[in-house]
DNA sequence: CTGGTCTGTAACCGCCTTAGGTACAAATCG
DNA sequence: CGATTTGTACCTAAGGCGGTTACAGACCAG
């Protein structure tokens, strides 16, 4: 599988906009970082701007930059805010074809299943931006 | 989104055998109670099958039926068994473009992530098969 | 105010995955 | 042998996604 390709493009954005804390950056730059080019990195940048996560101006020396302190972006805020949705689909239901089964996995698999989407949720919820880039800058050193 | 749509149907299937304890369910069967096609049922069968959680027999009087009790499966077997991989991509690595944030994200963003994986496959295992139709049941006899 | 720069967004393309469907060989039982 | 069912190989249609181009709007410098 491997989805969430746009949650691990999120947290490059950030990393790379927490790592250079004064002045803006422009999409250009962040796309060159990213192997990647402008206008997708701009869709992105686009949803994390409204969720509050960063701060864009367009115009001359405009670029993007935090919206607030690193310590205070988690990564579940990146993935809610790059991500749609759900993780786990429902299962479809169809009470008319005379299976018990059919009629009422959905709320029971719901039941279940939201659970393990929260645990989920919450360990990504106790991981700060602060913590990744002093992660990323201990492997850069080492290296 | 919405994604591991397998899942919700792998979880059907299951709990479509586990209400049958007694012969086997041919796939003409499943496939009307899920609404969908024979054959698809059947590729999702032979996954079920690979991961030993059920037995099929082909041939006159044949179907599937569960290998093992409903209480020895959980909802992590359902899950690896028809969803290949991992949850969460992996972002791209470029050693060669100069940023460190490019070349250094992918091991710090895998051991953060692969903690909210592990939650997520841990909350999932917790869940027996039993308990899924024993919550049917109830369900259905609500309603 | 004019030119240059940057964002935001729309539109389109090509690729890949996936569900749906057909078909057929192999296996099994009566 | 004949009927039935699995397992699997293909093909097709639809949707999601990354990549790209294009352009309107905002903003700054001179």
């Amino acid at each position: 599988m491997a989805a969430f390709t746009r949650f691990a493009l999120g947290v490059h954005i950030l990393a790379l906009l927490a790592s250079k804390r004064d002045g803006a950056m422009t999409s250009q730059t962040i796309a060159a970082s990213a192997n990647t080019n402008p206008a997708f990195i701009r869709r992105l940048l686009a949803k994390l701007n409204k969720a509050g996560l960063i701060k864009s101006q367009p115009g001359k020396g405009g670029g993007s930059q935090l919206a607030k302190g690193p310590k205070k972006i988690s990564l579940l805020d990146i993935f809610e805010a790059v991500e749609a949705g759900r993780i786990v689909a429902a299962p479809k239901t169809f009470p008319e074809n005379g299976c018990y089964v059919a009629a009422n996995l959905a709320p029971v698999f719901r039941d279940f299943t939201s659970d393990a989407e929260v645990a989920f949720f919450s360990s990504l919820s106790d991981v700060s931006l602060k913590q990744v880039v002093k992660s990323l800058k201990t492997a850069a050193a080492r290296s």
